[in-house]
DNA sequence: TAGATTGTTAATCGATTAACAATC
DNA sequence: TAGATTGTTAATCGATTAACAATC
């Protein structure tokens, strides 16, 4: 019998479970329960129970989860015990902060490489990182055979770079850009818009 | 008889509408219909005219949706007909870059002051502006008038700044810190991290 | 007019919650 | 043991979709 596919809005949920567990743990938290975690999410205990249960049985009757162990877990299921290396496309202010960013390497991440088109932002530092020509982009993705980038680059450019980053072999996508990109249906596509963040809000202002 | 409550769910997705609506019309498009939409968005053509009918009636059997119109429409929605403006708290890089970001303006929102309690910080120029003492920040914000935050601090201090923001009347946060914030039922959250979303991606990588 | 597309209803589908036996 | 909390089931709730009369 054919396994029936983890619901999408599951998965959304996990990397929260995850972060959450990750600053209880910082704070030498051994355990905690699914009330414990609910309450700190907004989420009803119900829920996260039967979330991991998905996955398996990670809890203790009367106990709740160990933290330590619940972590692990969790990273095995979202693919982050272990470190994906990241393109950044576009050197601009934005592209700058992610390359300098300090908070993804904890979390399964690490920038790799940067890149732009513009002649003088090409060979300039940013943190550890040159930024190099968008011209070699294709080819230096494909040999370091990485998998997820950083869209970065103005709207009317990002469709254009998106068919290059597949290409390349690149399967997701953290996209800046306001605009949605075409991809072909193994690629994963995420979206961070924040003006459209800021009107999800304003709605209920006055 | 009560107005039934406009689910979240569809409110979230109208930012996005417009968003596209905007992108049209600088095309010079006048016209689009549901189908259009959806396929552009990855949604069915039923529920963006579910979603639009929650509001009025704003298309045209046989015609479609007048794209200027509709932009008009969904503008006054979601309070964006208007220029918001905003503070920035924290002076690091991302918050450098929000402070520089030219995005904001065409989708009714504006920078109007960034704070930082770092002394090494505070009288810089970013862009336009010069960094404030994050010890006036209350008391500046108050005075404006400024309603809603964009939040770029560390997470260990996310929650005190934010209850602070309240204090000064900020009624919507754009939080960029990895933690949830606690807030009174008034205060709207939305979350952005980057990590969380390469989470939700890396599940469905090999 | 004929073709296209809306707004809306009813049916379907899927997600959330309440409740509780199991058990640590 | 008694109290706590899991994992799971069934019931509820809510969101999405299909279909079509209305009409531009």
């Amino acid at each position: 019998m054919l396994d029936k596919a983890i619901p999408d809005i599951v998965i959304g949920r996990l990397p929260l479970y995850l972060r959450t567990l990750q600053t209880m743990a910082e704070q030498g938290r051994q355990v905690t329960s699914s009330q414990e975690l609910g309450e700190y999410l907004g989420i009803s205990a119900a829920q996260i129970r039967k979330d991991l249960s998905q996955f398996g049985e990670f809890g203790k009757q009367g106990t709740g989860y160990n933290i330590p162990y619940l972590i692990e877990q969790l990273s095995e299921i979202l693919n982050v015990n272990r470190t994906w290396e990241m393109a950044v496309i576009g050197a601009g202010d934005i592209g700058h902060a992610i390359a300098r960013y300090q908070g993804f390497i904890d979390r399964g991440f690490k920038v790799k490489m940067i890149f732009d088109s513009h002649p003088e932002k090409i060979g300039k530092k940013i943190g550890e990182f040159v930024v190099q020509d968008a011209a070699d982009m294709v080819a230096r993705i494909r040999a370091a055979e990485i998998k997820i980038a950083m869209l970065v680059v103005p709207a009317q450019h990002a469709q254009a770079v998106t068919d290059q980053l597949i290409e390349a072999g690149v399967r997701a996508i953290l996209n800046y850009a306001p605009v949605m990109l075409n991809v072909p249906p193994e690629v994963r596509v995420q979206h961070i818009d924040p003006a459209v963040h800021l009107q999800r809000m304003t709605y209920y202002l006055d």
